[in-house]
DNA sequence: GTCTGTTTTCCTGGTT
DNA sequence: CAACCAGGAAAACAGA
């Protein structure tokens, strides 16, 4: 997965970046970025997040966004403990929420998402007290150090951010559906009991990284920070295309850390998802893609 | 160390 | 001709 060095210059990149700064946070520039407009897509669309270092007041949509996504990954809640959808607001409207709001919006995470919001109001960060706080409340039933680890040495790195909330996606629907039903916070070390190792050991392969083809669904869900690399052909078939094949392909070698990607050989990839039904064949286009029955979190209103 | 699933690499041949 | 597609074979890799 991702190597130290390759976090480090990730971590590094979104530590000193600032508005102005045109350095590339990773550190070098991409052959294959020649010719495109003058936006590094690596950056744009995994690093250089600049949400923590802004008052909330002045998030973009992106950045509640990224900061709804942190907070998934810091307390290994899933995707759709939080309604993404309900949250298509800048950082002025999200700052003016009550409780209520966040609560309505919400549901059982609101409480989460307003002391989070508060805290990094008033302290400008989210401080370690928080995060105590938001662990005491929703815990992960994964015990891995690295999953405690300060944030900020963490969550920056491009890897594994998005599809952790897709992968566990049911396992937090159970969440949600505890907490509604007993009006109490979520109480993972009870759940932790209830959880069988069978369970628990879904996620069989890959827990932390992410697959091919969820790396592409996460780029084509990401509109803001998708650069024209893939697009939707048809949003609500799961149909694609790749705009810039060699970038997607540079990108996916960044990511694996194998400089030696090249989109030929990510096509292979693609190819063996027909078998497995994550992708189905578009026959006579090139380029295109298409989603099947076995790929999830690319549908809109999927839950 | 083995097993297994996934991805990478290389390849031949075909299509746009 | 370049770029892409199809899929076999085998190696590499990582997690269990």
């Amino acid at each position: 997965m991702c190597s130290g060095h390759q976090a480090n210059m990730i971590l590094q990149g979104s530590n000193i970046m600032n508005i102005n700064s045109s350095s590339n946070p990773l550190g070098h520039q991409s052959s294959w970025s020649h010719g495109y407009p003058p936006c590094d897509v690596s950056t744009s669309f995994f690093g250089a997040s600049q949400w923590h270092e802004l008052h909330p007041q002045y998030w973009t949509k992106f950045q509640v966004w990224e900061w709804l996504q942190h907070l998934l990954d810091t307390n290994q809640m899933d995707g759709s403990c939080i309604p993404f959808q309900e949250f298509d607001i800048c950082g002025e409207r999200l700052c003016s929420m009550t409780l209520q709001d966040f609560t309505q919006a919400a549901g059982s995470a609101g409480q989460l998402l307003y002391n989070s919001i508060q805290s990094l109001k008033w302290h400008g960060q989210c401080g370690s007290q928080m995060l105590q706080t938001l662990n005491a409340v929703v815990k992960s039933e994964h015990t891995e150090p690295s999953l405690m680890t300060s944030w900020n040495e963490e969550r920056f790195l491009f890897d594994g951010s998005y599809d952790e909330m897709y992968e566990s996606k049911t396992h937090c629907r159970e969440e949600i559906t505890m907490a509604s039903a007993s009006h109490h916070p979520i109480d993972l070390d009870t759940k932790k009991q209830q959880d069988s190792p069978q369970k628990l050991g879904s996620k069989k392969h890959n827990p932390r990284g992410t697959h091919l083809w969820e790396f592409i669904r996460d780029i084509l869900l990401m509109p803001e920070k998708n650069p024209g690399l893939i697009k939707w052909e048809d949003r609500s078939e799961g149909v694609f295309r790749f705009l810039k094949s060699e970038a997607v392909a540079q990108l996916w070698g960044k990511k694996k850390n194998n400089s030696s990607m090249t989109y030929e050989k990510l096509s292979r990839a693609m190819r063996y998802y027909y078998k497995r039904e994550i992708l189905e064949r578009v026959d006579g286009r090139r380029l295109v893609y298409k989603f099947g029955k076995n790929a999830r979190g690319w549908k809109e209103n999927e839950n």
